[in-house]
DNA sequence: TTGATAGTTCGATATCACTCGAACAATAAA
DNA sequence: TTTATTGTTCGAGTGATATCGAACTATCAA
């Protein structure tokens, strides 16, 4: 389908994380991952167009939080754990805990 | 001068306070009150306009990450350490560790 | 081959964020 | 009282971001 590629996270500095988890629907988006650890665009229930999905995702990747793989026509994504973990400490904890109601 | 209000942590939601920390100006801030404790806008170098800098210590009020007093003509900033702590555990120490260059 | 499914990409629009200079208010110092 | 210092607020310009529909590509299933 598309060869995805993510940004490293040694290349990506905390503003642009920030940046990408300033969204409630990018952080839905992390918390279903946590949850359920692989996921595609349509499995996460978001309120917004696919195109606009298709975009958070783009950022997510961009900041080094999502690695996504192609699987016949739909694209598994989840999340470079240990990666984050060790460049980002505590960050995932933080998603995980946050409440925020439906998006 | 004025009296400040700071949002309280219990109110701002994730997005709202990583908004907050997606500017490299405003995470230059932080690090510095972490290493000095208290210090008024002048005292932090911000290559950027004094409407500028005071328009970064308002958003940051606004997530809840800063309290301010004033004392004559300046006003003192903090990091409201144990609230952000509680509320967010190791998010400042996130920001302690991002090495980010000169801003 | 035809149809259905999954995502991407492309404009376009609307809103939000960063930045600045200028004008202002409040305090302190002379 | 006049002057300097500190920071806020306002208005405007500029750029970034979120969102969508529509068109497109790629894959799978009949």
């Amino acid at each position: 389908m598309k060869d995805y590629s993510s940004a490293s996270l040694d290349e990506v500095a905390l503003p642009t994380v920030m940046q990408a988890l300033s969204d409630p629907g990018r952080i839905a988006i992390l918390q279903a991952l946590l949850e359920n650890g692989e996921l595609a665009c349509n499995e996460i229930p978001l309120k917004v167009a696919k195109a606009t999905v298709s975009h958070h995702f783009a950022i997510l990747r961009e900041a080094g939080l999502l690695q996504t793989r192609t699987s016949g026509t739909k694209c598994l994504s989840s999340i470079p754990m240990d990666a984050v973990e060790s460049h980002f400490p505590g960050l995932l904890a933080l998603v995980k805990n946050s409440g925020m109601g439906t998006i």
